[in-house]
Parts: C-alpha cells; structure tokens; sequence
DNA sequence: GCTTGGCATGTTATCTTATAACGTATATCG
DNA sequence: CGATATACGTTATAAGATAACATGCCAAGC
C-alpha cells in the first residue's frame, strides 16, 4: 500500500487526500466496494459527499493500476499486485462477495486468435469468474 | 432465430409473445442494447411499457442461454450459438458498439487451475474484450 | 512576489440502470 | 371446475453514474 503510493509520486501522478482514502478504504476490504459505499465513508471521514468526488477518486486509482474496476458488480476492489502490468483475472464469491484477483493472464491465447482472425484490436479485457469461494462452499454444506 | 425457438419449446419453455418480442429486438441487431432501449420497443409494439416488463423477459432469455448479458455495457445481445452450452466471449467495438460472440473458449484452463489451487468453484465466467472491430480500425486510420 | 494556467475538489441537478412490492390474468394440473 | 403456479402489468423507489459549473490550490514563468 505504501509501496503503491511511492511509485505513484515516481510516475509524477498527485496522490491527494481524497484519493488516498479511496485506496485506503478499498486496501482495508477484500471485497468489492461499490461507489456510494465508498462515499459514505468519505463523508464519515469529512471528505466531499457527492458522487462525483467518489467517482474522480476512482477513476484515477484504476486509470493509474492501483485498482480495478470489477464489471460483473458495479464495484471496485483494490489492485493486489499494482506492480506489473498485468491483464487482471478475478473470482467473486456470489455469497459473500469477496474478490480475488489472480495474477495470471489467463485465456488471452485463443481469445486473441480468435480476434486477430476477425480484424478485431483488442485493447482490453475483462476476465471474471462468478462461484463459491472456499470459505462458503463450505457454509453451503453444513 | 425460429430454430432457438423450437429448441426452447421443446424444453418445456414457455415462449410467451414478450419474450418472442424482446429476442426479435435482439436478434435484429448486432449490437448490445440497454434495457430501457428495448422498453422504448416494446412499449412501440403494444407491451407493457414499465421497466420489469423489459428486465424479466431478458432475465428469461439469459437463463435459457438465448441471450447474454453483456456486463461491460449494462447491456445485451442476442446468443449467436444458441445450441451448444458454450463458455461465451465477447468482443465489443469501443466505437460502434457493435458485439461479436467468439464460439470458442474451452482454453479456461489458466484460470481453471488458478481456482482450484484457490479452493474457488467456478459457476460462471465472463470475458469481454474492449477495442476496435475492423471497420471502425479503419475509419480511425482515415 | 505576483499572476496565470491547469488540475483537483466540491456542489447541484439530472440521467441511466435496476428492483421491490403488489394486483391481475392466464395457464396447468389435480 | 378449482387450486396453484407462472407470467404480466403498474407504481414507486433504489442504486449507479455523469454533466455542468463554481471554488480553491499549487506550481511555472514573469
């Protein structure tokens, strides 16, 4: 987390007050955390309480690679490996909505093929897998 | 498009006019549309007008795989494999809007052994791929 | 040190997307 | 034919997102 920020003041990027606290809210929960959520908790802490000020903030953690936008539920999760320029992969428990990211670039391989044969420029991609994770696959057992 | 409907009957389905509607609205374009998009037809086409009219007959056609929700767009298309039980991909035009479905993708293998080194039991998996599709490459060239 | 320009923040207002809750109709099965 | 389940329609409201504009701050250039 403090690594994330050094290497975002390297880049030249400006690490304000209001954009910290996102990244800190978001580092502090391995789950999805949707906007409004987020900006309750800048209200809480005196920050602006309109939406755009949650937005603006989140905009420029995943425009930068210190978070990602998770599709599948209007939600945003810390990145956890802000290091490397990676094509991100997530599993989203459906029941307790925790997000893990993995690390590896997953399927880019036949997908690619599959768009270098139709012309198509890929220019990202978004790879979510929606199930159990371990901890409630158990839950759903008992 | 009269062939998925067979299909669907012969499952037991009941292919009510609403939902006959909304896979015509789909199937005549090659783009995703909103909900509310599809509500503007419908309500064009003697059907109800209010949103859960559009929601619920698209939440049918996604659950018998005869329509996809794209979640990049908020959006939705009609399935283009309608007979195989295919993991699908998208492939979406950032300019046109336009949305290609990729047949193929048995390559889950990367993020299939991610998960279960994981413990994660994978019930659904989205991939979306943003960019340019041929023709608007072009266009961007000129 | 003052000014000017760019960027960030904050606010209001509004738009888009989605669902809860309830009543009515229609089909299906005993 | 009556009971039950499913679908449809409506009202109301929740949740997610952005446009547009005003204010404040900081840093570069004079």
């Amino acid at each position: 987390m403090a690594s994330a920020e050094a290497r975002a003041d390297e880049k030249g990027l400006r690490f304000t007050p209001v954009r910290r606290k996102v990244l800190e809210i978001l580092a502090q929960e391995h789950r999805a955390l949707g906007a409004y959520e987020i900006l309750d908790r800048l209200r809480e802490a005196g920050f602006g309480s309109q939406p755009p000020v949650a937005y603006r903030a989140l905009d420029f953690l995943v425009s930068n690679g210190l978070a990602h936008r998770i599709e599948r539920l209007n939600a945003f999760v810390a990145c956890a490996h802000p290091d490397d320029g990676h094509v991100p992969a997530f599993m989203i428990c459906r029941v307790c909505d925790t997000v893990a990211e993995a690390r590896a670039t997953p399927d880019r391989g036949a997908l690619d093929a599959v768009a270098e044969a139709a012309g198509f420029t890929i220019e990202r991609t978004v790879v979510e897998a929606e199930g159990l994770c371990p901890i409630c696959a158990d839950g759903d057992k008992a």
